[in-house]
RNA sequence: GAUCUGGUAGCUCAGCUGGUAGAGCAACGCCCUUUUAAGGCGUGGGUCCUGGGUUCGAACCCCAGCCAGAUCACCA
């Protein structure tokens, strides 16, 4: 919860607003300031005497007398600056430094800075100041984490929550959050810049949908008012990116956004980022070829390397990564052939070794429980695990060589499913009749299974989709991997938490109450009548709204000899 | 959804068997012209998450709630 009310802190920092415009200095000017430079760069290029000019925040300052250090942190890094009070106030007047540097500047304001690069005594990289410009003026004190000889980090700014909520503030004060916001880009960068290298083409498809396809999960509801219809948030952008395969496109990707409403947890946040790509004339093999390559140049755009830690973990993104069958993989983990067993032998066995079962699980359904149960857990370096059982996979062609089948993979990494990929299915026949299958199951009670049928995808199909291959990437995930966080919120710049309350400390003061109490607020104490026609309310009004303040214990009523005195309480 | 843990100053955290709150940094005042977790002296700052209860007395014990984190379940 949130209170409304200013700290001592807060209430100094406004009236500094107030001294700093009595001296004719706007805390808050329309400027074009010239930045020639940047901290990092200016350190990592040093020139002697070099007149630059920085802008940023004042994160630190070390007062000595009549001379100061400062750092300003701009949006590479920070720099240390000096100020010489004679130097910047070389006549008599010593008001800029002294009162506007000392005692009218906060850490966490936005300064500008001209001067001239030198080196301290003690080899620290800095600027000597000959002009300083207040650019903004910062009203809540910052977090101030302070790292030591050591290394340490201090007073570390470190709750989730606060974290979370107020991102602007965990990005100013923790660097390697920043960093890990600037990998997320390069990421993204990396990714794109290969399909487009590959003649592929970046598309946009509706994110509000009148049948959410192309995935198995729960969506949000809207509504939309002049249609009138309800409408829902896509869940994936398959259909509609098959769609424009059939429309002629040979190669497309879309960075999408997309929504599911279930549950919230470190690994599921309710919107969230994923990749999907569709190439046309291709297979689930070329795909895999596709991936490993794409993964492995990824690693090395954001990291420099195929190598990533995550958590106690070392996995390796460099290509080729290994390929077990879904059937072969359970074999691995328990010893249990699925090849030709009946619905009823899985059932079973799932009962003997300890999964939970019910009745609304078809056949796919149970071997993805073993699967999950047993296997995924052991894959850690990069695996693509393929051809899974035909029910699970509604979208997806059957196997060249095995109708039980479909042509699917899954890229595995520290048990976790970072990418999903088909040969596509693109008989229009077929593709009705499972997602007439999909109805069944559905009907039967799994609540994964599909329960809308997209008569307009079964439509384009029929006009005939080429041979195609699509693969899905969880961006978040794929974050997650490659800067080292075990949670997605900390690689969702704002990730989803529940509203946070403001509330106003005190009373809630009707309209009549608080026109009395702010003219109270004024003056602190103020003879009731001429109060009374201050406030220019009526009798009754004024009644009430005076009696009202007082059982607030807002107010208190003084009797004298000739006059009766309405003081403000303060609190 | 279940279990566990947590919520105290701007930040990080102490606070014993219940006796109406402390430290460091930050802030404010003073001293100091190359310091760097600068230093020295002094001062102010708190609905102890919320609401009930027990008690002479609650940050602490009990109940209910809110929010968050972790683990599990569910879910790609």
């Amino acid at each position: 919860m949130s209170i409304i009310e200013h700290s001592e802190q807060e209430i100094q920092r406004r009236e500094k607003l107030t001294k700093l415009r009595a001296l004719g200095i706007n805390p808050y000017p329309a400027i074009l300031f010239p930045v020639s430079d940047y901290s990092t760069d200016l350190k990592k290029n040093f020139e002697e005497g070099k007149n630059v000019c920085i802008a940023g925040r004042m994160m630190s300052q070390r007062d000595m007398g009549k001379a100061s250090f400062a750092e300003i942190q701009d949006s590479k890094g920070r720099i240390q600056v000096y100020l010489n009070r004679d130097e910047i106030c070389p006549g008599d007047d010593k008001t800029i430094y002294n009162t506007v540097f000392k005692k009218l500047l906060d850490l966490g304001d936005f300064i500008g800075i001209k001067g001239s690069l030198f080196k301290t005594k003690v080899g620290e990289i800095s600027i000597k100041v000959n002009e300083m410009t207040l650019l903004s003026k910062s009203l809540k004190p910052l977090p101030l984490p302070k790292t030591d000889a050591n290394g340490e980090i201090h007073d570390a700014f470190t709750d989730p929550e606060t974290r979370y909520r107020q991102r602007y503030t965990d990005l100013i004060v923790n660097p390697h959050v920043k960093n890990v916001f600037i990998k997320r880009g390069k990421l993204m960068h990396a990714m794109r810049s290969f399909f487009i290298d590959k003649g592929y083409h970046e598309i946009e498809t509706p994110i509000l949908q009148a049948i959410p396809g192309g995935a198995s999960a729960r969506p949000f509801i809207t509504h939309h008012n002049t249609l009138n219809v309800p409408m829902y948030l896509r869940i994936a952008c398959e259909l509609y990116l098959k769609k424009t395969l059939i429309g002629g496109f040979d190669g497309v990707f879309e960075f999408a956004k997309t929504f599911r409403n279930e549950g919230m947890d470190r690994t599921h946040n309710p919107e969230f980022s994923m990749m999907e790509i569709y190439v046309a004339y291709k297979d689930y093999n070329w795909m895999m070829d596709f991936t490993e390559n794409l993964l492995e140049h990824c690693a090395i755009s954001v990291n420099g390397s195929t190598k990533v830690t995550f958590g106690d973990h070392k996995i390796d993104f460099k290509a080729p990564y290994k390929k077990v069958t879904m059937r072969q993989s359970i074999i691995d983990f328990t010893q249990f052939d699925i090849k030709n067993k009946s619905e009823d032998d899985i059932h079973n066995w799932c009962i003997n070794n300890d999964i939970e079962v019910d009745k609304t699980m078809g056949k796919g359904k149970l071997i993805d429980e073993i699967f999950g149960k047993y296997c995924e857990k052991n894959y850690i370096d990069p695996t693509f695990i393929i051809d899974y059982p035909k029910e699970m996979s509604p979208l997806c062609k059957e196997h060249r060589d095995d109708s039980s089948l479909t042509e699917r993979f899954e890229l595995i990494v520290c048990g976790k499913e970072l990418a999903n990929a088909y040969t596509e299915l693109n008989d229009p026949i077929d593709q009705k009749k499972r997602f007439e299958d999909q109805l069944k199951l559905a009907e039967r009670g799994d609540e994964e299974a599909g329960e809308f049928i997209d008569y307009d995808f079964l439509r384009s199909l029929e006009y005939g989709m080429p041979p195609t291959s699509g693969m899905g990437i969880g961006i978040d995930r794929l974050t997650m991997f490659l800067t080292n966080n075990q949670s997605i919120q900390e690689v969702i710049l704002f990730p989803q938490m529940k509203p946070e309350v403001f509330i106003k400390k005190g009373p809630n003061l009707s309209e009549n109450e608080k026109i009395i109490f702010d003219l109270l607020s004024k003056e602190k104490s103020i003879e009731l009548n001429s109060l009374k026609e201050a406030c220019g309310l009526s009798n009754k009004k004024w009644d009430l709204g005076l009696k009202a303040l007082r059982n607030y214990g807002l107010t208190r009523v003084i009797k004298e000899e000739d006059s009766i005195i309405i003081e403000i309480i303060n609190q």
